[in-house]
DNA sequence: GCTGGGGATTTACCTATGTTAGTGGATGGC
DNA sequence: GCCATCCACTAACATAGGTAAATCCCCAGC
């Protein structure tokens, strides 16, 4: 399926797939589904049947506090599954929302179990891509706990232009990312003025900067010394698992 | 295996065993090993060719950033596997460290392989109890990116009370919680002054108190409503996984 | 060409939390 | 009994970041 490439090519960066294995992700019963900005993906306290995966567009995990404020906790891109873990867990502990336009695909629960059941090994790697999942949240988890505005957006960026990397939507030091200053303020857990302020000065310092559509990387090497980004916990490396 | 029982009820919290599966967790090849306070569990950036299970005491995944700062991204207390991702990672993006002295079983990847190989159903059980850990991590997010000190402090207390009543380790609304407040400003990402200033602040309220030995919950409504504290996210309901 | 709306940006002010530098109490080694 | 530690706690001050309310800018619709 040409729609499953960007998931593909997430898990060959991680370990080698058969053609068996190939043929069998292949054969997944498979809907598509567009959406528009702000709707949501999935609802919270839900119990999906299926789990989706990104093709396009970005999506983030939205839990919303008592008071009403929102914190995203996970940004999505092409190849990346928003609720993987549903499969397991049952239950959404938060909910899913696009971030820009969308398209997902969704794969039926009954589908990742026929495939999982026939190849342990793809299993293992459904499993696998889970935990980068929870690897990428203690490193939100970190820069929330013990950085700066400033750290915290540069590691941001260094973390989505690598993702982005892996599925080719990157140009050069580019990639998209056409959210608004209030959206990226709850993705790192700031206010919207403060995102502004700190945009400007990462723009001034000539390192990145970002027209709400493209985000535009002018020095790698020192927006990585500034996020302190090591992608280690982004397992990019080919290994049997 | 006496030893296995935390983490046996932590599971059967979560779904049924059948005892065949009960006999096959049993047949583990196991070793017990002790850590005194401070003593790393597991080293980061390391490759571990086995999982370490909490027995007793309470650890913590440690990350520390460029600056020096430490953030302590998730607890663990007996029953709960400290890496058990690095079955499937293969690579440790953290440290596991001792907050207390600590019992550990030591769970040779091959003997997790050879436990899922034989029941699919253990290795789904396996991969639930990872992700249950990405949703404790996913809550944290909300509090370190959307909440006040006391907020915060408040959900934390509440989902310990929660996870260590799963494996019989309360006595009514108290706990054991032995680590000092500054170990506990690296857990929250605050200053130890102001972790200090906020317990204080929730003594004279009457909510909770805590004395660097056990924690007492006096008022545990208010502590629920302070901290916003839904424990859907624990998944605390047997079901078919 | 006018209008309305959604963002980005600015300004002024506010406050939660951090920092530094203590004090004092408990404990353990010798 | 003395000393060194460790840790809870305090106090005074500093600051990163939040809040509220404008203003500006762009663009779509008419």
């Amino acid at each position: 399926m040409n729609r499953l490439r960007p998931f593909i090519r997430t898990l060959e960066r991680r370990d080698r797939l058969s053609p068996d294995e190939l043929a069998l992700l292949s054969s997944a019963q498979l809907r598509v589904q567009g959406f528009r900005r702000g709707q949501e993906i999935v609802r919270a306290k839900t119990q999906p049947g299926e789990s989706r995966l990104m093709v396009q567009g970005i999506s983030g995990r939205e839990m919303v506090t008592a008071e009403g404020k929102r914190q995203i906790s996970a940004l999505h891109v092409a190849g990346d599954f928003v609720d993987l873990h549903s499969f397991v867990l049952k239950r959404m502990d938060h909910a899913v929302v696009a971030l820009t336009e969308v398209t997902a695909i969704f794969v039926p629960h009954a589908e990742i179990r026929r495939i999982i059941d026939a190849s342990p090994h793809l299993g293992r790697l459904f499993w696998l891509m889970t935990t980068i999942d929870g690897a990428i949240q203690r490193a939100w988890i970190a820069c929330l706990g013990r950085s700066t505005a400033m750290q915290h957006m540069a590691h941001l960026f260094c973390e989505l232009w690598t993702r982005m990397e892996i599925v080719g939507l990157v140009s050069g030091h580019s990639f998209p990312f056409r959210l608004t200053q209030a959206e990226l303020a709850d993705v790192v857990g700031l206010s919207a003025v403060h995102v502004n302020r700190t945009l400007q000065e990462l723009r001034g310092l000539g390192v990145v900067d970002w027209n709400g559509e493209q985000v535009e990387i002018i020095d790698f090497d020192r927006l990585v010394a500034l996020g302190d980004f090591d992608k280690t916990y982004l397992n990019l490396t080919q290994e049997p698992r």
